[in-house]
DNA sequence: GTCCTTGTCTACCAAATGGTAGACAGACCT
DNA sequence: AGGTCTGTCTACCATTTGGTAGACAAGGAC
């Protein structure tokens, strides 16, 4: 990674965005961290908003990509479950700001929240009917398929993100805490899931 | 409520900074929105930092005030959780803006989350010695407390402010929609701790 | 009436920011 | 060698933004 210009800009949006938001970041900050000029940063993307365009777009593709090799495990009935929320924290745990930029991608708003969703929305499609199959053949507790999504997802990045709050809850941005935090969600869900 | 101009101000910034954000909002703008010169804002909040600091205490007082009497509730067990789970949303469904910030200034982290966080912290201790003590008394299932309530709290804010989110999730932001994720939730966390 | 305080406003300012114009150096083709 | 294309840079620019200085009006205090 990070062998052409393109994509060492497109890597450290990713974080910078992520990490301490769209606003908060300008190209030249961005720059000087790569080590270019500002007018490099615009000479591949055409413009800020460009820019995040182009993090939105590798982001959806990385998510995906995780999602889909959970959605395609093996398993039935909660290990899938299990399995998504896994691959997950696996992403947080390499590239904590992808998560970040899920989030402020959320708070900005359209067009960019737009465009992550509609990226994102066929995933949300399957597993929500993955979930109602499993309920409907016994082998989960009955629950509103899109609405537990919602829940996992805000969990998921909620625990995965928020660093301030989670030292006021006593949670170190640690591996072990991370993993912690991942073995609690999973124990709520499976108590919440399981039949 | 709004009868100051201080109070206005204040009223109108946290509003702006919980839906649009703390960067996005320019003295100019929030105080055209309030029919006023930005100078007459930097006359009651020195500086734009300050005026955050004003909205974070507010913020942090009202969400007090609102567990506090989720937790002074009568009941026993879930159903104190589910007393404060209520609370919250309702707290979501008057004044929406109040979660955003909460959000906002997570996001913005120290020192304004180190702030917020510090003036809520005897909450969480409280609401964490509560779970622990209904845990040993057998009365609910057995979690990490501090884990669960950081959980629970991820739940609301997300399921309370992400609007685009939930859009694609299938849901309007609309009060029985709101009404519905509050139930969801609800019978998610009486799943995961009810015996 | 005079003075002081309070609150709001007009007039500016320095810094930062996204973006444009164009110089320039190297590689590559013919 | 000469011309062209690619990628990076220097030099600017217009706008926005948080903040300062100070004018000015209203209202008490005496």
């Amino acid at each position: 990674m990070a062998d052409t210009t393109a994509e060492r800009i497109l890597e450290e949006a990713m974080t910078a965005f992520g990490t301490r938001g769209y606003e908060a970041t300008s190209l030249d900050d961005l720059a000087g961290e790569i080590g270019i000029r500002k007018q490099t940063i615009l000479y591949w993307f055409p413009s800020k908003d460009a820019l995040l365009e182009a993090v939105v777009d590798r982001c959806a593709d990385e998510v995906t990509y995780r999602l889909v090799r959970g959605l395609d495990g093996a398993s039935d009935g909660f290990g899938r479950v299990d399995a998504m929320v896994r691959a997950m924290f696996r992403l947080a745990a390499r590239h904590p700001a992808i998560l970040g930029v899920l989030r402020e991608v959320a708070r900005l708003g359209p067009p960019s929240s737009t465009r992550l969703l509609a990226r994102i929305e066929p995933l949300i499609e399957r597993a929500s009917a993955f979930l109602q199959a499993e309920m409907d053949a016994g082998r989960m507790q009955h629950h509103e398929p899109r609405l537990l999504l919602l829940a996992a997802y805000s969990m998921v990045t909620g625990m995965a993100t928020e660093v301030d709050v989670l030292r006021a809850f006593g949670e170190e941005p640690t591996l072990p805490s991370l993993l912690r935090r991942r073995d609690e969600l999973l124990s709520l869900l499976r108590a919440a899931l399981e039949p």
